[in-house]
DNA sequence: CATGAATGAGAGTTCATTCAT
DNA sequence: GATGAATGAACTCTCATTCAT
């Protein structure tokens, strides 16, 4: 998308950049995809190592253990520990998108496809309980960290496109945009408590099933789209 | 509580028990009140740090120099610094649970206590985002770290206590047992996602507000409940 | 000098202030020994590693090694690294300022305590060459580095005192106020000079000998003082 | 100069032999100028590096960048980081040289020439503080560390050279040759020292003026090297 | 009960240098 | 001749915890 060049070693291509880079020079083509495979790897041990030890028991060591590096090595392609983490978040959020984005497609529109949007959406995270972490990683006692305005901004972008779909769907069954911007972004943040109290075993204690319950709110939430219909 | 359980060999009452222990020798009582007391004190700098400085900032040094104390000293309170985080969120829910309870007596039974009481708890966690953390803390990855089965139990129940007036009502409303189970732990769900998105920014992105979005979940549910009536 | 007082870790009493603290509590005394002992020890290990490997060879590490510590136990002694630079060259300076004023003290008034007094200057330095580093350690291309603006202002204290002697013995010569500072601040650029180029080898190359050259340009220092004489 | 000594893999010319080599293959003799100019333009680059950043912060990384290289390109020019300080230390001599003698052949013969050789070397390290730390860098503790016996002698070989002017008129005003080297020496030691308390910040805690300094120290030498003259 | 000292492991990062291609 | 990748050792500093006194 950018330049990235990368001459030296610290600009380490920030997390986003791939392949591209227009000048089709073929040499450089081929060094910039292994390259690219080489983070890919990198990235990969790191989310292994993630997933296995949790966030904070996994240090730059780790990780370059995994993929067979030497620490030192990692900062070739991340500029630091938090980049790292930037890059495995970005790289699960356009997962979440996809995931959604098919779900969707394969329901027909209105009331079955926000309930396949909403349902991809909940599924992705109950099923990949570590992605959720992610998304919370960069806040220490729930204020940002490492989280520069810009990655900001881009995460916000694309957890925003995640949910459009449902937005759209609620917009077709008549819902006034204000409405359905409202019954996202509430929508949102009923999946993200039913997973968070799910995954700290806070659920059980009350002998509930967080998919049931989302399933619930889901329904009365077709129910109220439909009540703007022939508005 | 418990038998105090000196595992190590500093006695470090596991936290929960206190002065107790039957055994009413008045030196020992005397003693027993004092070291209560100073224990106190360390939760009390530890809540100051940490919610001046945050979780990961707070070290067992600051505590303790905080306290007044060297830092080996609080090893004679407490067996580790998650005890301590322990202490400290059985003492945060306590809080909760007596802020709630407080609200829920000062209204009228039925929808405007069911309505107090949900209120309460969600104004507890949004005035105090640290309070939320440390429910939090020990989970790193929404895994359990320093958290003993007997100590989640703990907090378990103490959680439920702090719902149980707008499960009482809900009840008082008319809706059977299963239901206002079923509802108060969306409620909960609810709260918790709002609160969390809220407190990492997510909500702005939306241009909404988060208490408005709670309230607004209120309404519904007391009509839910409402519809029970006369049944 | 100052309370100090060091509750926990970090504080690590500041360079300069020993024993004192007035509060003449014997066992806080005791340990206060103990602990100036052990900090001396660790200077001794800083001094010792500095003047066999060099500056910049000599990390934390070693220093710990010769000492007999783990690199963390130093930082009860001393906040940086640089504090440690700070401290060896304030006790080196303290070396210096006491070596001139024996030297000045032992010598009869005017020109032979001048001699005295600007001879142990230049002696002190050409027999510890190390002291003369390290009063340029903290400056990396010349240019200051850990050098807070207090320690530079203490550090030429130090300097000035040591060199007050010399420009008494001028002043007392009959030399006005302005002509003794300038010609005291030109011998000990002199010294300096002929210091560093000994040290590195410049001056073999003119087959020359520091000490005479030094001698010589005392002896016409000397004659230019006597000049004022009678005026 | 010398028989260029490819010792390790990289050839790597130890600096100070250029284009020379007498085999005036043609074609070998292209390859050579080229590499000449492009080891000029590495220099060039660590010249701007160091001067911009010092010491200590300028990288071979950065000097590649800055030379449009990739670090490991820089080894077929120099054999090590200190083979490319020892390099440019040749070169500022060099220019020290040049604007010595341009300044000297400026002035008429006697006491003006050596008053304008004396000057241009003093104004040339006052004007450019870190050529004069070029000169200390291969000395950490004023032991010398990267420096070669051969280096070494180059160095004091041109440090004479640029002094030789200084000498000449000494002698030309009529003073003996042991004592023409004396006052060099010790000339070329007050300078020194005026410059590295300039440098340091040790100078102002006088309140004097280096060059003003230097240029007393100056008057009187011109005055002890007249007292020579028809004897 | 509390101190003061110390440990030991580990954190993230930097850098000169090597070498196959 | 130059690249791009990687090494390996080093760096300063932080922290929870232990334990003799």
């Amino acid at each position: 998308m950018s330049p990235a060049a990368a001459t030296a070693r610290r600009p380490a291509r920030k997390s986003g950049d791939s392949a591209a880079d227009a000048t089709a020079d073929p040499r450089r083509l081929r060094t910039q995809a292994l390259a690219d495979a080489r983070r890919a790897l990198v990235l990969e041990a790191a989310r292994s190592a993630f997933f296995e030890l949790g966030m904070d028991k996994t240090s730059i060591r780790e990780i370059a253990q995994r993929a067979g590096y030497t620490p030192g090595a990692l900062y070739s392609y991340f500029a630091s520990k938090e980049d790292v983490y930037g890059a495995l978040l970005g790289e699960s959020l356009a997962r979440l998108d996809a995931q959604v984005r098919s779900a969707a497609g394969a329901a027909a529109a209105g009331a079955p496809r926000l309930r396949a949007a909403a349902g991809a959406f909940f599924d992705f995270y109950r099923a990949n309980p570590r992605d959720l972490d992610l998304g919370f990683y960069l806040f220490q006692g729930m204020k940002p960290r490492g989280l520069t305005p810009e990655l900001n901004d881009a995460l916000n972008a694309r957890l925003l496109q995640a949910l459009q779909p449902c937005r759209d769907e609620l917009r077709r069954l008549g819902m006034p945009a204000a409405a359905a911007l409202q019954e996202v972004t509430a929508l949102f943040a009923h999946a993200v408590g039913l997973l968070v109290l799910s995954h700290t075993g806070r659920i059980r204690m009350f002998r509930q099933d967080s998919a049931g319950l989302f399933r619930r709110y889901l329904d009365r939430l077709v129910e109220r789209a439909g009540a703007h219909e022939g508005s």
